[in-house]
DNA sequence: TTGAAAGCGCTAACAT
DNA sequence: ATGTTAGCGCTTTCAA
């Protein structure tokens, strides 16, 4: 492989010279430049990122934790991150965290290694202490941990409150939601959708079971094994709300024993990813606005490599419903 | 930050002893051991990987390309050769080269550049050429790209056996299938699913119908909207073949036109990822071994670039039948 | 057992 | 307008 002082010296400049033509800073007169250009195809010369990197402390890596990468929402957040990413010329690496624990640990290590210059993470695994710690280009989706590190998030709230009222506005009377584990130290703004639809039950007079979910379990055969579980409960039930693949599974196994959706239970998920057209009757849902909330982030992340630093940085963006046949009405009105 | 250098300095010793001690190379006394180990924690030193990488010429990245990442089979495709990869040392780079046609390029060039250290391909859209004359680590997911990149793919041509035997064993006579699109210069071997899967029907007598999928269309909105237009059209079939994402899409369209599955149609699928599983009746599906083959690639491409090179080397592993409600039948036998 | 020195390939300041 | 030089932070001979 050809180095810049290869070209320099066959095209008999130095390697300054060689360097300014390639960056186009300083001046280089008409004649050299033809003379390196030359010299280039002659060598087949490629510059090495790998040096210019070094100079410049930087990798052009940003690092994107997520608990799984099959899990709709997270393949969805990627496939817009990595686009938007790419437009800004940072390289998106992806870690899938299930798996190894210790992995969420060792791509922070990477920020301090300059393997990457900054890292997007949908992990709740680690301590917050360990965040508050590093003072490197940091991004959460949905967790706060610390001032120091800005949060990209959806209005949870109000989309707990929309999945509830939907499911009221369709004459439930006993209904049961799947709700992240309740362990976790720190509460992420994304059991807030839970903790309001439970709310807004109990408001309304409504019967409300919660069934906990495992600790950070985002896997197609955990949710198949629980709807298999609840579905026979559920006959009690009248109502429904998981997220999309906990919901399309439920209802898969209901309809096996025989209910019917909407008529027998009626059914809400949340995030709003392919998976609610894919089923009959489609999925009533709250829908995240992942676009949006990939570019927040992608944002942020470039912006706080740039030097910018932020304090108690917030970005909530509004959850929207779509209609589907799972719920008899799809109204969000009191 | 705390550079080798001042760890040697404070350590008073030479910065090659401290490079030894890092890397385990080399003697080094006990006595000076502690000292450096000493100096490390007072400085909180973390080596830079990126003047390691730059004296080693190694980046420890792989650059994973694909479609579209939201497309069950390939996001399911990167959380195995993710975690493949990382247990073998390397970081994984994605992208989701849909959205931009010169991204496949740009990312063929980050080899020459020292940016990644090998790209492992499953995308489709470059003209060969270009990859015949890049001699560096690249391995092809279900594609030939000249004699020097491996290829690691499913045994598509049983695979479309199984699914006509399926369906011909469940009492079809006219059948339809999504076929990928026709105008690609060289055949990639998942082709031969679609082409051994028409000829198994023709050779039992039995109309077959194809319907060609736009070039290079994974994503979710573009199987809806086909699976809108060719519902009505299935009236008059009692068989189709589709990958999961079409299938479950074309079976929703279809119930919701009041036809049932599998009285009225009979539905495989090709790839079995979770899809199959979220639908009622769920999809008898042919499974592709993703784990399997994403091992594969990683071990090809981590051998490629320790030096080994490969001459017109091609991994086929077994596919295998999933039984579900989709079809009355699930034999393969003639 | 250890230190000094020469690079990995590129950039930028400073002369000229 | 251009060449020279001194690094970026680490590794590795080579001599001591």
């Amino acid at each position: 492989m050809a180095t810049l002082r290869d070209v320099a010296k066959l095209a008999g400049v130095g390697a300054g010279t060689v360097s300014r033509f390639l960056n186009e800073s300083g001046y280089v007169s008409d004649d050299t430049k033809l003379k390196i250009q030359d010299a280039m195809v002659k060598l087949d010369y490629t510059p090495n990122e790998l040096a210019r990197n070094l100079y410049h402390h930087r990798t052009g890596n940003i690092a994107v934790l997520v608990p799984s990468v099959t899990f709709p929402y997270f393949a969805r957040f990627i496939e817009c991150v990595e686009g938007e990413l790419y437009e800004r010329g940072f390289k998106t690496m992806i870690c899938s965290t299930a798996k190894q624990q210790n992995a969420e640990m060792e791509y922070l290590d990477m920020l301090k290694r300059h393997i990457v210059d900054g890292v997007i993470t949908g992990v709740h695994t680690l301590d917050d202490d360990i965040y508050r710690k590093i003072h490197l280009p940091i991004v959460a989706l949905d967790r706060y941990l610390g001032e120091e590190i800005p949060v990209v998030t959806s209005d949870h709230k109000d989309g707990g409150r929309k999945a509830a009222m939907v499911l009221i506005n369709s004459g439930c009377h006993r209904v049961m939601q799947f709700r992240g584990s309740q362990k976790v130290k720190v509460a992420s703004p994304y059991h807030e959708r839970h903790n309001e639809f439970e709310r807004v039950m109990k408001e309304h007079g409504i019967l409300i079971e919660n069934y906990n979910l495992a600790w950070n379990h985002h896997d197609s055969p955990y949710y198949k094994k629980i709807a298999y579980e609840v579905a026979p409960i559920l006959k009690d039930y009248d109502g429904f709300f998981a997220v999309d693949e906990g919901a399309a599974y439920v209802m898969s196994e209901c309809e096996r024993l025989g209910m019917k959706v909407p008529d027998d239970i009626q059914i809400v998920s949340y995030d709003g990813t392919f998976i609610t057209d894919l089923t009959e009757p489609r999925l009533t849902s709250i829908v995240q606005p992942v676009e949006q909330i990939a570019a927040d982030a992608a944002d942020l992340i470039v912006q706080r490599i740039q030097g910018m630093s932020f304090l108690n940085k917030k970005i909530v963006r509004p959850v929207t419903l779509k209609a589907g046949g799972s719920t008899i009405s799809c109204s969000t009105e009191e």
